[in-house]
DNA sequence: ACATTACTTGACGGCATGGTCAAGAAGTTA
DNA sequence: TAACTTCTTGACCATGCCGTCAAGTAATGT
């Protein structure tokens, strides 16, 4: 590989990083490509395509945001309760904070191994707070993981299009939401 | 007006009648043009715009559907929570039902003077059964008029979005925002 | 039947995006 | 430095939509 090469491929992920970062990753490539100072040819060269570009920045742009939060959360000893609505509330608001994790977790490029894999590490993790909160009846019974799928799903469309919204507002609806998981007379 | 032309207004309202109702009121304009057998230049001709023509068919496809809601439910003689659920329950699922309806409760064509008058209706009897639920005691007394709006706005982004979840999914998935918004001990 | 006027058409330009590729620019090597 | 190879470029095609308008078509009145 030739050195003006090497560093444009650098300068590229740099660009996309940043783009991806603010934009989400359906930007289009043209505005990585400006940011990068080369041409969008240029990308579709050394990245194949744009899954191609956001493979290899998905790690770096993501993954660690979602393993902090499930880190955080598994660390957390409080009751199933507490933990349960910790990580739906961080990855929604993770969900309203990045746009690109919001991505990874609205399934937006369906084709990409490693955002699937991201997926479904959030997910399950999920489920297995969702379990523990309704052995403890402390969650309704009758949502499923699939419910929680969704949950999360819902919050990134919302995020997404409702974005006159205040972040603050948009926590505090959260609540809302989160009570009505919950087992009555809580 | 020449016969012909009264013949193609004519025409044109009822394949958009058609058109909307299944596809909302972004759908593209070539498509009612088909359904009518006129060409997409006879519309605009004729309506002036896209947002002509949707004022010219909003009171028979959407006006009555909303109409119908707040009707019932005002007639409903129950507890002010029930009128209050049901009220958003049965929004919601027009939203679900009719991509049309949900366009005018998201505000889709802010332009639109019959759309947002019909909105607004919408709101306004939302905003009392509120307040008489909170009077009550039996509805958080946190919930503003205007998260109720989100309420209806986020509903419908999710309808728009998730289409691929069935509508009895949809549905049960309803109560758990509804448990949401009741006071504690219910 | 013909002139007049109303009406319709569909090709067109505009915009935004995605992805491609021949031609030219620029590192690399001897 | 000259030949060779790699790399980059941006114009290009394709898609899908909006809205326009000159040119063609057809109803109407006398």
């Amino acid at each position: 590989m030739r050195a003006d090469a090497r560093r444009n491929v650098e300068g590229i992920r740099q660009a996309a990083l940043d783009v991806f970062r603010t934009g989400g990753l359906t930007t289009p490539l043209d505005e990585v490509a400006k940011a990068a100072g080369v041409s969008k040819g240029t990308i579709y060269h050394r990245f194949g395509s744009r899954t191609g570009l956001i493979n290899a920045v998905v790690e770096e742009l993501v993954a660690e945001r979602i393993a902090g939060i499930i880190e955080a959360v598994d660390a957390l000893d409080g009751p199933p309760l507490l933990r349960f609505e910790e990580y739906l509330l961080r990855t929604w608001l993770l969900q309203y904070d990045e746009p690109a994790a919001n991505d990874v977790l609205m399934r937006v490029l369906p084709e990409s191994e490693p955002l699937t894999e991201l997926f479904w590490r959030a997910c399950q993790f999920g489920s297995r707070l969702l379990y523990e909160a309704q052995a403890a009846g402390v969650v309704r019974a009758d949502i499923t993981p699939d419910d929680l799928v969704y949950l999360i799903l819902e919050r990134g469309v919302i995020a997404r299009a409702c974005d006159q919204q205040t972040r603050d507002d948009y926590r505090r609806r959260l609540d809302f939401v989160l009570r009505g998981l919950r087992t009555f007379r809580m």
